[in-house]
DNA sequence: GAGCCTCTGGAAAGCACTTGCCACAGTCGG
DNA sequence: CCGACTGTGGCAAGTGCTTTCCAGAGGCTC
């Protein structure tokens, strides 16, 4: 007998404790309810889970004329392990207060919301190992789907335990996609690094810049190579060369930025006439060096960006990127995960990349 | 008997169904563990959940080696029903892609981590109903912790009913704690939201600022409304007065901003000689909303907002502000609701805020 | 060598649920 | 009026774990 007598619907005040000491935990279990209502577990465990079979209305009524008396709510977490069906939808990110992170995660969670998931999220900064355990965590928990969003590293050893990990996790039934690298061998939302980045180097040179220089990610992330890849590339067919000592390396992030930049201020020879930053947030930080240098953009240098996170609505000058809909990849993540069953092999969406020239690129009248 | 038998340690490639048809989930449980390793229920999970009983070592030993064979992930909602202590840290936020919000939660997170804490996310968008929706969700679930953070409105009948909510949660064991507003009668870490203004208002007439209008929250909103109250506070020594028609509303948005930005463009009368935006991203809008106007920040108009969130580095000019610890605020709620047991009375923690200078609002040279 | 204590394995009783199955009460056709 | 059928309540057997309690083994003292 837990304690339904004792302390029933009015006293939401005074919830302090009841025996001596210790304000013991009110736990009102299902058994409260159907001792009240007076019918068995069974009928109150039909009425309060909405399943299949049906109670007859007065019945019913009794059940949830107690719940509500009783403030009663199903213990999840029980049910899950009576059901084997957990609602839990598991989230890692790099860095949440990445814009770009945050982006993605709004989109998810709002197709979560409705359909009632719980989102579980782990911001891991980077840390290859604070991933896999969660995605460990996440099997522990009987998570039903596990997205995981941004970019691996190419580090074999570490992509290789991922992967394991991964498969564990589909293996004991949860369903896992990923938005980014097409590496993990789960449905994925591919966006097209390499194609937006080409496309963006041609425009780039059609607006006249033909001197190049790039900040690109730290070697061995799939996605800052694959845009570095791209944009070279796109340079190609009008004889314009990349070359080595142009690509600067540095962390994926605002400060890596503002030190690729940097870099490229203080070496020798004539000044690239557009500097290509393989993210948004590393565009912005160059920028935040380039006005450190009392330099102004565009007329003195050209810069653009990639992803069009929505900070870029209040930079000026407003920066030239390629647009992915990272709201909408969120979206579609959630949805795939949530709504389609998994196929027999991994399925890859891609999605497109828009150029978006702004103020930032344009070449001052020659 | 479970899978065991039929699918050990090694193929963990061919990971697909052994029954016809559905590859059904493989389902791996202690009691597996423990026919493989050849002890009772009992000792496997002695040795697994690592609980004050000892198990001698060659029987130990025996169990993990069965753990890793069989790719054992203990189930932790089963943990949880059977010790009634879960590990699920809940968290409410207004809108995960907002600066300010994501920025506490990622200090948040960065302390539940090593924790150990499964944090649940929720980004309601300002529905007092999907927060309340959520909170109950977090009772269903036997969260260990609560947090909420952000402003509430001070309808006073949402409010009641999200006190409720709340009042049952921690009536059930739960811990609960807000960062903004004290009203829900937990914990709280409370910004000095007026006092901050308050500063803000003095240091903007120190540099010469006498005439001023306020992009103000929505009315309702208690952290709006009490920095709309610092702020007049403030100016009131000096004599200076801002009268209804110089308080403009709008949404807590960028949007917002730009739009209750138009509304004092909009006005007859001089311009005033400073703007003062109730937080960031609405002078973030109102800063947009000025460049379209073609009027320039400091010379033309004078910008503050609130909050220092991390977008201010890369607008320009730099907008001066109040400075909160986000991150830190985040952490602090955490901390918190994690590793002190609540007090009698529900404990505030206030948290000062910084005047930050910036270019925004430096004066011409008179 | 008897008595006592400590150490540790295992049976079994929870924990809060869901659900298969049986039984019983009606209802209807023949 | 009898039997088949349908609708529905409740018992009890799961679900995967923890933890209490008991019992046996071994070590120690006297």
């Amino acid at each position: 007998m837990s304690v339904a007598g004792r302390s029933a619907a009015g006293d939401l005040g005074s919830g302090q404790g009841d025996d001596a000491g210790r304000p013991e935990a009110q736990r009102i279990t299902l058994q409260d309810v159907a001792d009240l209502a007076g019918v068995s577990l069974s009928t109150a465990s039909r009425v309060v889970s909405e399943g299949e079979r049906r109670v007859r209305a007065d019945l019913a009524a009794r059940v949830n004329r107690a719940v509500a008396d009783l403030g009663y709510a199903a213990n999840l977490q029980a049910r899950a392990v009576a059901t084997g069906q957990s609602s839990v939808l598991g989230v890692v990110v790099h860095d949440i207060a990445d814009p770009y992170f945050s982006a993605i995660a709004a989109g998810l969670m709002d197709v979560a919301r409705p359909m009632r998931m719980l989102v579980c999220m782990s911001s891991t900064t980077e840390l290859e190992a604070g991933e896999r355990e969660f995605v460990s965590l996440m099997r522990a928990q009987r998570a039903r789907c596990l997205i995981l969003v941004g970019s691996r590293s190419a580090d074999r050893a570490g992509l290789a335990l991922l992967h394991a990990e991964i498969g564990a996790f589909t293996r004991s039934g949860g369903r896992a996609a990923c938005v980014g690298q097409d590496l993990l061998g789960v449905d994925t939302i591919l966006p097209q690094n390499a194609a937006g980045a080409e496309a963006l180097a041609r425009a780039l040179a059609v607006q006249g810049h033909r001197t190049f220089a790039v900040l690109a990610g730290p070697r061995g992330l799939v996605t800052a190579e694959d845009r570095l890849a791209g944009f070279v590339r796109g340079l190609q067919p009008l004889s314009i060369n990349v070359s080595e000592r142009q690509i600067v390396r540095g962390a994926f992030t605002r400060d890596g930025g503002y030190e690729a930049m940097s870099t490229v201020l203080a070496m020798h020879g004539p000044r690239p006439d557009c500097v290509f930053a393989v993210n948004d947030v590393m565009a912005v930080g160059a920028l935040a060096r380039l006005r450190a240098e009392g330099l102004s953009v565009p007329a003195d240098i050209g810069l653009a960006g990639f992803d069009d996170i929505a900070t870029l609505r209040d930079v000026f000058p407003p920066l030239t990127t390629v647009r992915l809909p990272l709201y909408r990849m969120g979206e579609m993540a959630a949805r795939l995960v949530l709504t389609e069953a998994a196929a027999d092999r991994p399925r890859v969406l891609p999605v497109g990349g828009e150029v978006v020239l702004r103020e930032s690129t344009e070449r001052p009248a020659a």
